[in-house]
DNA sequence: GCCGTTTTCGGCCCGACTGTTTTCAGTCG
């Protein structure tokens, strides 16, 4: 039972408490102690009090938490499946559609999936219950519409041009002074539900309806003095909440919508340690009223006698915890100085080796590594060993003709069903950069997957491991896989993992990479595994999830220098 | 349910918007 399985347990419980309209502080303090599961450093088996000694676990659900430690579930959530249909917690998911609204939902009409919700709405049985009215009755319709036409999430890559675009435009506006965007998508989360902009105007009023007439905005949700809500069709269908302040608020504004939620409270919590009280227009002292007002982020943190912590951090992981000595001094976008995992057109590429390492040094890369994929991938094209020979061959004339880049000759080699790996030994010797990565049988059983990649770290001609856990944003879960056995076995054998920047994958993710490196001491390559040389763009994502995963710059060996990769490649071979 | 050198009880971040209400509850972030 590792921690997510139990964190998970213990957010169920809390969503059907919820429901079932328990105290929602003590519904609260169950999902406080899930994140804090989630995000220990430690396997919960290793800490030596126990539970108890994670924050915000106390003795009620210190004894949660090993109750399902030790009979693998909970009591009290059984109890509670058993009690609630099982179709309620979706109706969560919702737009405008909250745990109070379904309890009277399910109690006076006895309401137990969507099905039942939408049969009840269309038959206008919904606005004859005390507190719903017609409206209401709408607003849930058009909210399921709305699930059920849109993903839940976006991808990040997906959302940025949109932001983008708007900032741009709504900075042309006259009345609009500044504008920024916020919430998850300034976080840089690989997935973002919305797009929140804050936008500092002194005349909100004539800049909402402005808004609202934009000709790619399909529908309006809220249209309030201050908050505008609007569907914009631009390539996706995005919600996208836009904050009109007054300019003097707009740093603090900034801040509040940023987030995360966690974060804010954290810092809100601070600000009462001194009498303050902290919302979006600014820091108010209780006693007399006084508003403090600021024109940059990194006052605000001042004045709470904080270190400055970057958006990509601010997620209440530990980053109001530690002094701002032992914040990370995170990654830069210039730090990088190479790529190490690409294709070209010897498999599924799109470009030649040298159209690869010209785009490359127009990036102002140092290196790169050439890194196809090996015979037993064949739906890829994959390489056999004569075709290394003659590839090899073309890298060489490359690095011949050009200066100032070197092009690594490296494979990205399948690790087989069997755990055998699709090359002799001998054959990697002569490579420069061995990337291993399992490119099928995804749904092998836990411990044959984790044996599996176990045999490629142990294997010493094998550098770094690609895409560890193999997901898909949105599409493909992780496969099952005993990390903690990885990231032990990497640490031993020096391995290299990765961080796949392409933004379907971002694999490991934030919350992995943060403990690979806290709990083992790995090291990382950010690698954009690009088939294209515009895909080397990507590097942008896999630098704000390493930074988002407390990474600097000598955790990630692309940002070496040559001499030194070389040295850490070969501290693998010998270790 | 958690937490505390002002507290072991009484708080728990804070405000906007909407809809159903005549002063507030629910939802959201």
């Amino acid at each position: 039972m590792n921690n997510k399985q139990v964190s998970s347990q213990l957010n169920q419980l809390a969503d059907l408490m919820e429901l079932k309209g328990e105290n929602p502080f003590k519904v609260n303090a169950y999902r406080k102690a899930a994140r804090a599961v989630e995000n220990s450093r430690q396997a919960l088996d290793e800490l030596e009090k126990g539970p108890e000694e994670l924050p915000g676990v106390g003795k009620g659900t210190a004894a949660a938490i090993q109750e399902i430690m030790n009979t693998g579930t909970l009591e009290a959530l059984q109890n509670l499946l058993e009690e609630l249909p099982t179709g309620l917690p979706e109706l969560m998911k919702i737009p405008g559609l909250g745990p109070k609204s379904i309890h009277v939902l399910y109690r006076d009409l006895g309401v137990k999936n969507m099905e039942e919700l939408e049969n009840v709405l269309t038959e206008g049985e919904v606005r004859k219950l005390p507190g719903f009215g017609e409206k209401k009755e709408k607003k849930i319709l058009e909210g399921i519409l709305r699930m059920k036409e849109r993903p839940a999430r976006f991808l990040l890559i997906h959302a940025l041009p949109v932001a983008e675009t708007l900032e741009k435009r709504l900075m042309e506006h006259p009345d609009v002074q500044r504008v920024k965007p916020a919430g998850s998508l300034r976080r840089m989360k690989e997935t973002v539900k919305d797009i929140d902009l804050v936008v500092a105007t002194e005349r909100p009023t004539a800049v909402g309806e402005w808004i609202v007439s934009m000709p790619e905005v399909k529908e309006v949700i809220n249209h309030g003095e201050t908050k505008v809500s609007v569907v914009v069709g631009m390539g996706i269908d995005i919600q996208v909440d836009f904050r009109l302040v007054e300019p003097r608020h707009f740093i603090t504004a900034l801040l509040h919508f940023t987030g995360s939620t966690e974060h804010n409270v954290r810092i809100r919590q601070r600000a009462k340690e001194f009498g303050w009280k902290v919302n979006e227009y600014g820091i108010v002292d209780s006693e007399n009223e006084r508003e403090l007002t600021f024109t940059e982020e990194k006052e605000v943190y001042q004045q709470l006698q904080c270190p400055f912590v970057i958006p990509e951090l601010r997620e209440d992981r530990g980053e109001m915890d530690v002094p701002g000595e032992r914040l990370p001094q995170v990654l830069q976008e210039g730090d990088i100085r190479g790529d190490l995992h690409m294709h070209t057109r010897w498999s599924d590429g799109s470009a030649s080796v040298k159209e690869m390492a010209l785009a490359a040094q127009k990036r102002g890369y140092e290196y790169i590594a050439i890194t196809d994929h090996s015979k037993s991938l064949k739906v890829a094209g994959g390489l056999k060993e004569d075709d290394l020979k003659r590839q090899r061959e073309e890298i060489d004339a490359v690095n011949e003709e050009l200066d100032g880049i070197t092009v690594l000759a490296g494979i990205e080699m399948d690790i087989l069903p069997d755990g055998r790996l699709d090359f002799s030994d001998q054959v990697l010797s002569e490579l420069d950069l061995v990337i291993a990565s399992v490119h099928s049988s995804f749904r092998q059983s836990r411990d044959r997957m984790t044996r599996r990649i176990l045999n490629a770290i142990e294997n010493p001609f094998v550098h770094i491991i690609a895409h560890p856990t193999g997901r898909l944003i949105n599409r493909r879960d992780p496969y099952e896989v005993d990390l903690d056995r990885i990231f032990e076995a990497a640490a031993e054998t020096k391995t290299i993992l990765e961080l796949n920047a392409n933004p379907n994958r971002l694999d490991l993710s934030d919350v992995n990479l943060k403990k690979a490196k806290e709990a083992y001491g790995i090291h990382f390559s950010i690698n954009t595994d690009a088939h294209a040389p515009e895909m080397f763009s990507f590097i942008r994502l896999g630098i704000s999830t390493a930074r988002r995963g407390w990474l600097e710059p000598e955790d990630v060996v692309n940002t070496y220098s040559l001499e030194a990769l070389r040295k850490r490649l070969k501290a693998i071979r010998n270790a």
